[in-house]
DNA sequence: TACCAGGATGTTG
DNA sequence: CAACATCATGGT
């Protein structure tokens, strides 16, 4: 019989919607999801665990597939769940200003009660941010898929297969002969390995970045060759949830709000502050829910 | 077919 | 300092 446990949640938080987010590819193999479950291994203390997630009278549940608990390997993991799915921040205060904005109240509306999903592993959070850049998400999986069952821990169990992402070491090690043949870039295969080095020697950790404040943090993370703007707000948003992180000149975002306000024409940078000026620090919020009105 | 993708960098004027 | 080219390839 395998070990379950609860973790508790925020008022109104909508599994529901977690999961259309978390299906938004179906090239996604870093967890899969079935039947309204969500299956995943996780490293906690060099072992790996396989995991199941879902939502069952009112509570989310952990069952332990495979891996044996501690209390200690068990908070680890509660710990985990509740970066990723970002169970500790009430949505209250983002409502109330959301459903007097223009731009938000249609969003907040349909979507009450998801939280922002996050990505707590760095070297995968800054990874997906290099590979992320300028190609079409679709594209964009593709690479990530390709990483992940070449150079990620593969864990087969009864039949169904579980993957890590790759660790920093081994893709600081990589190069154009390993990636061009997936159909990276020359540009991303170097960022990709500038930023793994930087995580495998320490010179960038999650808890040093932590600790900083947004400009200190965001300033190491953009001298990293590669990583700009939009990387460092996007990891700092995913990763940290950091209340200034605000990728204004996302085209994802300005996709929305031009359907959210259906315009003729996607707003410009002007028209982007005007609009955003109220979000403070809910402004990365914002931002996620309209990136999830993108979905079909 | 051209143009755009959840950009960043290097070069040019 | 702003404008432009380049990257690589899938989607539309």
């Amino acid at each position: 019989m395998n070990k379950i446990f609860s973790i508790s949640t925020p008022p109104d938080f909508n599994f529901k919607e977690c999961l259309r987010f978390l299906q938004r590819s179906n090239q996604e193999y870093l967890f899969f999801i079935e039947k309204d479950k969500i299956r995943f291994a996780l490293e906690i203390e060099n072992r790996v665990f396989l995991l199941l997630v879902f939502f069952q009278n009112q509570t989310l549940k952990v069952e332990v597939i495979k891996g044996r608990l501690t209390a200690k390997r068990q908070s680890e993991i509660s710990e985990y769940i509740s970066d990723w799915l970002d169970l500790n921040t009430d949505l209250e205060a983002f409502y109330a200003i959301a459903k007097e904005d223009k731009v938000l109240k249609n969003v907040v509306g349909k979507f009450k009660g998801l939280p922002l999903i996050g990505i707590p592993n760095l070297v995968e959070a800054i990874s997906w941010a290099i590979i992320g850049q300028q190609i079409n998400l679709t594209f964009a999986y593709s690479l990530k898929k390709r990483l992940i069952e070449n150079y990620g821990q593969t864990i087969n169990y009864k039949n169904q297969s579980f993957y890590l992402f790759p660790t920093a070491i081994t893709i600081a090690q990589l190069g154009e002969e390993d990636l061009r043949p997936h159909q990276f870039s020359r540009s991303k295969i170097k960022y990709l390995s500038i930023a793994a080095s930087a995580i495998a020697n320490k010179e960038i950790t999650k808890e040093g970045l932590a600790q900083l404040s947004y400009e200190n943090a965001k300033e190491k993370l953009v001298a990293l060759k590669g990583i700009g703007n939009w990387s460092a707000d996007y990891v700092l948003m995913k990763c940290f949830r950091h209340a200034d992180a605000f990728p204004i000149a996302d085209v994802g975002l300005h996709n929305a709000i031009k359907k959210e306000l259906n315009l003729d024409r996607k707003p410009s940078m002007e028209e982007l502050q005007e609009m955003s000026k109220n979000w403070g620090k809910w402004s990365a919020y914002a931002t996620f829910y309209l990136w999830h009105s993108l979905l079909p």
